[in-house]
DNA sequence: ATAATTACATACCATTTGGTATGTTGTAAA
DNA sequence: TTTACAACATACCAAATGGTATGTAATTAT
């Protein structure tokens, strides 16, 4: 029969090893790259061993694969999807969400990009399969506007006439865009000059 | 005295060799990524030894410095800034270009990005040095682009109540941020829809 | 013409890399 | 309680990596 676990906590977790490592792995490939790390620095991280990493993954790709599967796509859902339902405007919820995340970010980490656009930048070219999984969190992340966007039109804030697709691509780009930029110019001034511009674009949606 | 090379061509020629493993060194780079590419493959590329290369470059970085400083500089220069200049409107000659290099450029070689935004991406966080070069670099176009707009504004072609260097550093997070949008989309669709909103903003400068 | 130097070639090396083979022990079903 | 397997740990390996030491021939200065 079914028992949930008692006593003292699992010593021997499949999925909770496999988070620990995917937390590690998005750590250092956050700050190096995914070229650039190695598969001992992610275990040194989580105090594991090869054993338990190639118990997950296979091979070092299949490591990248999961990260944007089951974290990347997490992540894009949580920080600029999600929050965008709490406004009734869905546009006031981008401009918001984009002050709150990105203007007030720290220099440095600003510095370090946005984690799904530097992996789209290193390894599109790279590798067929990260690509295609790349593409599929950035069309989630589209959708997610566009779903925004239109509810924005139902809602009476944004013209109907207005082709939420194209306007929900322009504001991906324009994140990404704005993160890859910001990586050389960690600048306050940067950012508010950018902003503007943003800002004024979504103006023309309004109804 | 000094002697300009006679008979056959020299077979030996200190830059001459440094420009073709820097060519080498930017074709792998472009695919592969800094971290993605070894040494090795750079100069099986060239048909030289290692012995070439350690003599032009002391560390792999030397390289990827070099790189920034010789080469993408100058591409920049060569595709973003000069032409612009043919034009009497600023405006044009950059909606201009951008539709001759990004839009009419093939599906395969927009899914490889802007060597320089790739790198800026990939090396930003990695190391400080190739930061700041790629950062110079960037500044490099900015200020192209804000002396082509300040030129705009004497023709009578830009309101002279823009301020031309915020507008530039739009312009050129847009190039960048729309060729790293494009690698993960190459298509030409989602090309004209970002355009259309770069050009719409561009004629909010216009005179 | 000769010597000195520079531009490269060759051979080699320590370390790191992704990955494997094999052991050991916690855990749950029978 | 035993059995069986799953979740790891340990030890090891071939290849690739950045870099060096040293040799040699082309070029230049004397």
């Amino acid at each position: 029969m079914m028992r949930t676990m008692s006593k003292a906590t699992k010593t021997r977790d499949l999925q909770r090893t496999r988070g620990e490592i995917l937390n590690a792995a998005f750590a250092e490939i956050f700050t190096n790259g995914f070229q650039g790390v190695s598969i001992d620095k992610i275990i040194a991280r989580t105090g594991m061993t090869k054993g338990a990493f190639f118990h997950q993954f296979s091979t070092k790709m299949e490591l990248g694969y999961a990260l944007v599967d089951e974290v990347l796509r997490d992540l894009i859902k949580t920080r600029w999807i999600d929050p965008i339902a709490e406004f009734e405007n869905p546009l006031d919820g981008i401009i918001a969400q984009m002050n709150k995340l990105i203007g007030k970010a720290p220099n440095d980490l600003l510095r370090m990009g946005c984690p799904l656009n530097n992996l789209v930048q290193e390894m599109t070219n790279v590798d067929e399969t990260f690509a295609q999984k790349l593409s599929e969190v950035i069309d989630y992340w589209i959708d997610g506007v566009d779903t925004a966007l239109k509810r924005g039109i139902a809602n009476g804030h944004i013209k109907d006439s207005i082709k939420t697709r194209d306007a929900a691509i322009y504001i991906v780009m324009f994140h990404e865009g704005m993160y890859g930029f910001l990586k050389t110019k960690p600048d306050h001034k940067v950012f508010l000059s950018l902003f503007k511009a943003f800002k004024q674009q979504l103006d023309t949606y309004r109804a």
